[in-house]
DNA sequence: TTTATTCATTGCAATATTACGATTAATATT
DNA sequence: AATATTAATCGTAATATTGCAATGAATAAA
């Protein structure tokens, strides 16, 4: 069916899950790397930079953007692509938490 | 094309999409939990903890396991599914350190 | 106004993922 | 030996994802 069945999952599951994913492709992994690295940024400039075609990328920076971890800003032609601080955080201690589950047990 | 040009992106890239991947479905984050919680688990208790269908708890369990996070020893008729903690630990850091990226810029 | 430039959107093809019923292989239990 | 239990695998259907060419909308430059 291919269709993933929330309604099984608890809140944070899901949310974990649906952060995880938008950062399952190595084309998104390497925009945010170039959003933090520049601070500003323009769409075609990543074009350049990753070698994707340009709806391509714009498809990913789609993806990101709905999920929060970045914002863009219309500035005449070009559009400034950010990194959505405070949610950037917020998500960064998501998933930390989630990572951080103690691993000092003694099975197997 | 539905498939990934991985080879346009870095090692780290690759490495970073691959594992976010697998924990990008929340049936994957639950499975994580439980093994974390209760250190040795048989793949029945996951089918009543996680109520979706045994083929499909197996699957997830395999792509668990081909990433490394989890491994599976034999035990009779059941299996003890348990965390790699070796692999766990190094693909936690990999990803904190990219998430760990500096939110203190000015841009936006 | 005409022409570039920049980026979003649409439409499509190829492939991947999710889910499950049916079956299989293996060990336990009777 | 016959039966039950456990979990992997196979096959299939439904849906999602990835990627790009073509197009469109908007502003900038000539």
């Amino acid at each position: 069916m291919g269709v993933t069945k929330s309604e099984k999952f608890t809140t944070e599951q899901n949310e974990i899950a649906q952060l995880a994913k938008v950062l399952g492709h190595p084309a998104r992994v390497a925009i945010i790397q170039h959003l933090f690295k520049i601070n500003t940024c323009i769409c075609g400039d990543l074009v350049d930079e990753i070698g994707l075609a340009q709806p391509t990328i714009s498809q990913h920076l789609k993806e990101l953007k709905n999920s929060g971890l970045i914002k863009g800003n219309i500035e005449g032609t070009s559009v400034c692509y950010c990194i959505d601080k405070d949610n950037w955080t917020k998500m960064k201690n998501l998933i930390t938490d989630f990572l951080e589950l103690d691993t000092s047990s003694n099975c197997c």
